[in-house]
DNA sequence: ACACTGTTTTGATAAACGTCAAATCAGCGA
DNA sequence: TCGCTGATTTGACGTTTATCAAAACAGTGT
């Protein structure tokens, strides 16, 4: 539809992203393979690095940045950050590609859109 | 001058969440305390265990589960649900009280929220 | 070809985690 | 009081995890 400038909020409200596959947790019980599926990408961003790489990649301009924008923000060595990107890479929270020396991050706002709706109290409020 | 504030933050509904402290991760890069403070709530429900006794108590009919009503759903021990359940408590996204026999759990529903409006993109205006 | 920078992989180590069996605690009823 | 059931704690075991140093990989420029 209308491709506006909306900014960053769009990707949830509408139930393209979040393929209204999964209601509340609070409204329905989860299934054993729901949980089995859900726990690892919570268990992805259960680490205060992971969050913050998360949270500094989703904010950075041009909603990607390259590693060398990140690792100046934390206190462990390159190889460390290395690891939480792979980790937030597997469990499909980002995304990256190398351009030339560089290799840029972004993050997949569909797979934060799911997780928090499957968390939060109530799923559309329509009506 | 910086009086301008998102009008984004208030999702709970739940007036108990009336924190108004986060915005949404992919709007504003996680400070490091926010992110030590959120990484063990969502470790608490990195776990298909935990994920699922968290939507078992929350659904459950009256709001709360007798550790009895919950224990029948897992493959894993007793003792094994009772640790899990410490672990939620601990975290603050569910509470418990004995009466008589039963123990009785049922789910902070504040707590979720705000990990959902950390983790979410949208804006449900609900009133 | 070489050196240099940015990034990832490997290997090792200590801490944290999930699970169970056994023991313990908390109420209830005879 | 004693025994019974529901629930938690303790102690142990194997697995996973976060971290680093060192090595390796990928591009760029000389």
């Amino acid at each position: 539809m209308s491709k506006q400038v909306l900014p960053i909020v769009d990707l949830a409200g509408t139930g393209q992203a979040g393929q209204a596959c999964c209601a509340p947790l609070v409204c329905e019980p989860l299934n054993v393979a729901e949980a089995e599926e859900l726990a690892p990408l919570f268990k992805a961003i259960a680490d205060p690095v992971r969050l913050r790489l998360l949270s500094l990649i989703a904010c950075h301009e041009g909603g990607e940045a390259c590693v060398c924008d990140l690792t100046g923000a934390f206190e462990v060595t390159g190889p460390t950050i290395s690891h939480h990107l792979k980790v937030l890479r597997q469990a499909g929270l980002i995304d990256c590609e190398r351009r030339g020396t560089w290799v840029y991050y972004w993050a997949n706002p569909g797979v934060l859109a799911r997780l928090s709706a499957i968390l939060g109290p109530r799923v559309t409020a329509t009506t």
